[in-house]
RNA sequence: GCGAACGUAGCUCAACUGGUUAGAGCACCGGCUUGUGGUGCCGGGGGUUGGGGGUUCGAGUCCCCUCGUUCGCCCCA
């Protein structure tokens, strides 16, 4: 066993997994340009505050998850726990309030320091969207349309669960807030210790709970659903009707709750159980406050994030790629020309490998491991003939093929 | 941060109740084959059994600590 390995959490992605990887994320890039998104790549780290002030005091992003250090300015400086935050900054810095609505894309590493398990890393990839400057229930439904083409298109339709909630408005969720705590306060000593806790904190988290003691209490409280405004309802109303007209299924979870302070009206989680605990694979909602409160100008907004890694263990290998031509010297003037033949190959667009050491055997060998579709074979034979060998790797027919007619002969391996 | 399980070769796993030199398959390298890959046969390199301490005549095996992984809780992508 090696001494040397990552940090906890941390994970070396090689090539295997990188292609998986780069499918998710490819993926959720083009289907995000159909709909007219354009990515945006903010800094890995902002000035802590961004995010404090952000996702609230009591979250437990803020109080425990953040990756949190002085520079060599004295700064305090925080990497990114996702996306959103980052994006509103950039927003309110670069005036783009004069751009609204705005659509972004982006995908980056996100960190937070949290224990690891299977589809939970400490640096983790996500892919995720904002639009800017909509706050009408139509951003909301283009959004999860968004999310549900790209699901659709990574073949797991079938494999997640589309939840759909309502926070309702600040005056909404403020007054169920009140009642729930109420009704809560009232059987307080039958709560689990990580309820009472949540009491104070984050009230609404307690609907989610899995302890059994707390979901009897929670079975008879009081409902976010009742306490909806006039405005939240018909919100939350046109959104529901708007996923129908698109065929859309979801499924109203009432105790759906997101954990960041700046969400409210929709919420939702596309969610799997073939992930453990990790269910979520991608979440996110409305948060039409949060650039207001960071001190810039109202731009309602609502956005999604998901996890690249999450996703990716429940994709499909993919299509294999093509396998290589590779080009085969036997002989010193042989390999000067592979060198140059080679070069040219790929100039014209072929994936080419020219082994770099071994006699016939061992670079047929290698190129078969490879996947090689074809073999060019060159040798003092072919030097003086001025044509190569060419070999297909898959039904072993050989044929002469001129340098001039390479080209053309090889368009079939494309 | 809390609870539990697990850690033997690059990978997947063996090694009876503690007992000689820790094995196998796959992978890797070489040979049969210095102008021909896939199959086959032969051979080879690889391990301070995660690390440290302890018990014992003797520890991969038992005990403690530590690190790591996995599962659950918390929370989340």
């Amino acid at each position: 066993m090696a001494r040397l390995n990552p940090v906890r959490g941390t994970h070396d992605i090689l090539p295997d997994d990188n292609r998986r990887y780069r499918r998710v994320e490819e993926t959720a890039y083009d289907v995000a340009g159909l709909y007219g998104f354009g990515e945006i790549t903010t800094p890995v780290f902002e000035f802590t505050e961004v995010f404090s002030r952000t996702l609230g005091d009591t979250s437990d992003i803020v109080t425990k998850e953040m990756y949190t250090f002085e520079d060599r300015g004295g700064d305090l400086i925080t990497l990114r726990p996702e996306g959103t935050a980052g994006i509103v900054r950039a927003l309110i810095s670069n005036g783009l309030q004069q751009d609204l609505p705005l659509k972004l894309f982006y995908r980056g590493p996100m960190f937070r320091y949290e224990r690891p398990q299977k589809g939970r890393w400490r640096e983790f990839r996500q892919v995720g969207i904002e639009l800017l400057g909509v706050a009408a229930p139509i951003a909301d439904i283009e959004t999860i349309a968004l999310a549900q083409q790209i699901l659709s298109e990574l073949g797991l339709a079938d494999k997640v669960t589309l939840e759909l909630n309502s926070l309702g408005d600040t005056e909404s969720r403020a007054a169920y807030r009140d009642k729930l705590v109420a009704y809560l306060k009232q059987h307080e000593s039958k709560l689990s210790e990580d309820s009472r806790m949540r009491l104070e904190r984050n009230p609404l988290r307690i609907l989610d709970s899995k302890d059994e003691g707390d979901r009897a209490i929670i079975a008879d409280a009081p409902r976010l659903n009742d306490s909806l405004n006039e405005a939240s309802r018909t919100f939350f109303d046109d959104v529901c009707t708007g996923l129908d007209d698109l065929g859309i299924p979801y499924e109203i979870n009432p105790k759906l709750v997101r954990g960041l302070d700046y969400y409210c009206h929709t919420a939702f989680e596309f969610t799997t159980n073939e992930l453990g605990a990790q269910g979520t694979v991608l979440a996110g909602g409305r948060y039409d406050g949060l650039s207001k409160q960071m001190g810039g100008p109202e731009a309602p907004g609502v956005g999604w994030a998901a996890g690249v890694e999450r996703l990716s263990l429940l994709v499909d290998e993919g299509e294999a790629v093509p396998g290589p031509i590779a080009v085969i010297p036997m002989g010193d003037a042989a390999q000067r020309f592979a060198m140059t033949l080679t070069q040219k190959l790929r100039g014209k667009g072929f994936s080419v490998e020219l082994g770099y050491s071994g006699n016939l055997g061992k670079r047929m060998k290698r190129a078969d491991k490879l996947g090689a579709c074809a073999a060019i074979l060159i040798g003092d034979d072919e030097l003086n003939r001025g044509s190569g060998t060419v070999r297909d790797m898959v039904t072993g027919e050989q044929s002469e093929v001129s340098w001039d007619a390479m080209e053309e002969h090889l368009a079939r391996y494309r």
